[in-house]
Formats: C-alpha cells, structure tokens, sequence
DNA sequence: GCCAACGTTGGC
DNA sequence: GCCAACGTTGGC
C-alpha cells in the first residue's frame, strides 16, 4: 500500500472531470522515464493526490485510488495523439500507464501555498527545488498530514 | 509573459 | 562521454 501524487493541468484533465466519468480512467500520457518507472510500482489500492498545476490556484483538489496495475500506454501509438511517440511503435510498452478511479474531492483545495507553509512538509518531493514530473510518491506521514490540512480548511 | 530548472538531443 | 542548445514544465 503507497501513496502517489498525480499531477493535471485541470484545463485539459481535471478531478472534477474524472468525478464526473463516473468510473476508472486511465492516466495515460506520460512520457518521462522516471515518472514511468513510478507508474510501474503503482498497484490496486494505492491511493493518490490529485494536484491540479499552472492554473490560478495549484493545489491537492482532491483523492483517487489506483484500481489497475501498469499496463501498456496505447496513446503513444497513435500519430494523432498529442503525446504520439514513434520510439514506441518498435516497443509499445515502452509507456505505461495505470488505471485510477475518483475517490473524493475536498470541500477547499489544499493549496500549493499552505503547502509551502506547512514545517511538517519541507521534504515533500511536489516542494523541492525544479521538481516537474507528473507522478510523485507521497510518503505516509505526508499523506495524514496533507489529509488533516483537508479536513481544516 | 517571464524565468528557473530540468530532460533530451545531437554534434563532436 | 561531454556539453551546448533546445523544448517543456510550472510558479509567479
């Protein structure tokens, strides 16, 4: 059982979105080497942030739960798909992705800047220095504690 | 729109 | 294998 961080920009995928689909989707897209690796160690069960980035307000809207393990990402097959890449049509799992499900959204997101404030935080990868990949592990004491600050807006 | 940080690419 | 150039990310 691990913690993730799943990163959107909500202008093109949003926790409200995947709320509304009403069943899992997959989280597809992903084409960098280290975030892959972190969707290979996802399985059923874990569970994840979902952080809505450059937007007026970045921050943890909300949780989903990972309910299918890695599997091949088909949308780098596809020429027409903005993250089309034709290393992988000689390797079509050269991508992964996994399937998440929405699990809940916060009555206030927990921003980006509360964040920041927070002492018990300063080591959370979404907070170092350049960090840009799109999946992150969370570690448990994070986890209860970015869940505390959701429940006290 | 700006800028810092980082990954990737490609010449050598 | 080095490193400069380039593209992308993402906060502000």
């Amino acid at each position: 059982m691990a913690y993730w961080l799943f990163k959107s920009e909500p202008s093109s995928f949003s926790l409200e979105e995947l709320m509304a689909r009403g069943r899992p989707e997959p989280w597809s897209g992903v084409r960098n080497f280290q975030a892959r690796n972190f969707l290979r160690a996802m399985e059923p069960g874990d569970l994840g942030f979902f952080y809505h980035s450059s937007c007026a307000q970045p921050a943890i809207v909300g949780e989903v739960e990972v309910v299918r393990a890695y599997y091949p990402d088909d949308t780098a097959l596809d020429p027409n798909d903005h993250h089309y890449d034709p290393r992988a049509l000689a390797n079509p799992a050269l991508w992964s992705m996994v399937d998440v499900a929405f699990r809940e959204r916060y009555p206030a997101p927990v921003t980006l800047a509360r964040l920041k404030a927070c002492p018990a935080l300063a080591g959370m990868r979404l907070l170092a220095r350049g960090n840009r990949l799109s999946v992150l592990p969370v570690t448990e004491d994070e986890w209860r504690v970015i869940q505390g600050l959701a429940r006290t807006p």
